[in-house]
DNA sequence: TTGTACGCGTTATCAC
DNA sequence: GTGATAACGCGTACAA
């Protein structure tokens, strides 16, 4: 095999018996052949089965039609959506997605970014605000439009398209609180280079000095994302000397660990501890009890993303922040305190 | 901003005071450059920021060192944990991953075929051996390496790492079967256009003959991929005159959706139904009660399939076809038959 | 409306 | 070990 040789914009001129400008036009700007030509050169290309070569048009062209995502993860449900939709709307408009994952790794976060606009994507969508300044140094100078979605800081260099995390999970804490809790434990995914994070964990540290509580006695645990290290979390917060009536978890993953560790221990929720989320993925209402969580709305923050990127490509040079509407979802792991 | 221009090699090479060639071979192979040289080149390249453009250097080298991947959906997990395994080993070789998804839709995935051959990747990852022959003839033309996984089948035209949906249904199936179950049930993906679903159909109807049970009699019904028409099938397929004392499912998401449904119904299970899913995604042990599944080393398949495709494009022309060992695991969504 | 000719930034093949 | 230089395939002024 593969002695095989794709043909090229010169084949299809030859057979079509025009120049090869006049095959590039009709590929580009259709417009400016003639019908009888423009006939003649489809047929070609449709007998020779020509596909333009990607490297040679980016070279000459300079654009890509590429659009690079770093995430940190695909590995569960609490990006893929919103990137299922922001992949769905940069295809209808002739996109395609390169995506790579930072396993929560600024440096890989780095790497990957600096492959992605060698490679050259016409534009990069990043998570979240976190990264240091010669990161975005560097996609500055190359020009490479970029777009922060999960996050909303209009005071933060690069424009997004996300939420307010503090504000999302104060709702969530005073909500709570109103409902009599003082001994309050958390479960947060690292904070260091994640300001989604941390704004999670002080919007609970906020609402407890607010109510009267002191912030310093939040039982808080960080930890890596997942399941099992949710419910490793959740064993040794139960086990300090006054445990808490209610775990705030910094998403739905590390609460999804957390209830599962519950029931093995027999501590009931939430008579015994109530139990929230944050990000609303399927699984929240799947599981029992169901999630009291905070309502992400992913499909509305990836189409939307996609959106702004792709206007920001097509030259609207403008700082756009969106702040997307949450709001809390109360379900059955939440409870108010009792009395004991 | 950006009437920036990227340093060239060129810029490098006249900055260090070498010529071009040098400059790219300390790139690609710095084995054969001096030391002295080397030091001189990499400063420069430092100093200018430099970074190769990648248009140029596929058109040079007919190498991208991409890897295209198209799967029927990213928005769940099914496959998620796959392709993180899968890009993983692709990024510690220095591959890029693109990519794409299908929506379960033939013409869908023939179109992104095509956009990412033509893009040049270098190798290309599909999911099942469902698709025509012409893909397949265009994608030997074009000499770009395919694999398939999460299927197995030693006839078909492209090589595969996955496992045989049909045996390893077959074996649950036995299991329950010997369980004393009759009347059976079965909610399924669509299994036109998916080899996955159909095997997993067949088998379950094979090892109904066997056993001496009507085939015909399989309450089937065929949906689409998602938690809520799980349940909207289950509803359906347990209001017929002589319900089923247990119900197969296609995969763990619409197993998913039926256990949540029976909830609702307050159908207890397994009581007084059964329900299996396929897959052992991690939710499978997350709801209670727990899945009965078929486990599927989602990582080893992954990586397995991109070492494979690895070596593939490094001239190994085998037809390298890997049967991944799967096994079932016995939770508490199922039970023996009880005698009514 | 169409054709000519050059440039895009690399890699690779030669010589030296 | 290193330096010229010819591809690679396409877009696009510019000319006709």
């Amino acid at each position: 095999m593969s002695s095989y040789l794709a043909p090229t914009l010169n084949d299809v001129a030859q057979k079509a018996g025009v120049s090869t400008a006049t095959v590039s036009r009709c590929l580009n700007s259709p417009a400016l052949v003639s019908k009888r030509t423009r006939d003649k050169v489809e047929q070609a290309i449709n007998v020779l089965g020509y596909t333009p070569n990607f490297g040679a048009r980016v070279m000459a062209s300079k654009r890509t039609y590429t659009i690079g995502a770093i995430i940190p993860t695909m590995e569960n449900a609490i990006f893929a959506q919103g990137i299922q939709a922001f992949q769905d709307e940069l295809h209808i408009q002739g996109y395609t997605l390169l995506v790579a994952s930072s396993s929560y790794e600024p440096q890989i976060e780095e790497e990957q970014i600096r492959t992605l606009v060698s490679r050259g994507v016409d534009g990069l969508l990043l998570i979240g605000h976190d990264r240091s300044n010669d990161v975005i140094d560097f996609l500055d100078e190359k020009g490479t439009p970029s777009i922060v979605a999960w996050a909303y800081d209009p005071e933060a260099r690069l424009p997004s398209v996300g939420f307010d995390n503090f504000a999302a999970m104060r709702e969530l804490a005073e909500y709570v609180i109103e409902l009599g809790h003082k001994q309050i434990g958390m479960i947060s995914a690292w904070t260091r280079n994640n300001d989604r994070a941390r704004a999670r964990v002080e919007a609970v540290q906020h609402t407890m000095l607010k109510a009267g509580l002191n912030p310093e006695d939040l039982a808080l645990i960080e930890t890596d994302y997942g399941i099992e290290t949710g419910s490793e979390a959740f064993e040794k917060i139960m086990s300090i000397p006054c445990p808490p009536s209610v775990v705030f978890c910094g998403n739905d993953v590390l609460a999804t660990g957390a209830l599962k560790k519950a029931k093995q221990l027999n501590i009931s929720v939430p008579e015994k501890v109530s139990i929230t989320g944050f990000d609303d993925i399927e699984l929240a209402q799947i599981i029992t009890p169901e999630l009291t969580t905070v309502h992400v709305p992913h499909n509305e923050m990836g189409k939307k993303t996609a959106e702004v990127l792709l206007s920001m490509l097509k030259g609207k040079e403008f700082r756009y922040v969106t702040n997307l509407n949450i709001n809390i979802r109360v379900r059955s792991s939440l409870a108010k305190k009792n009395k004991n």
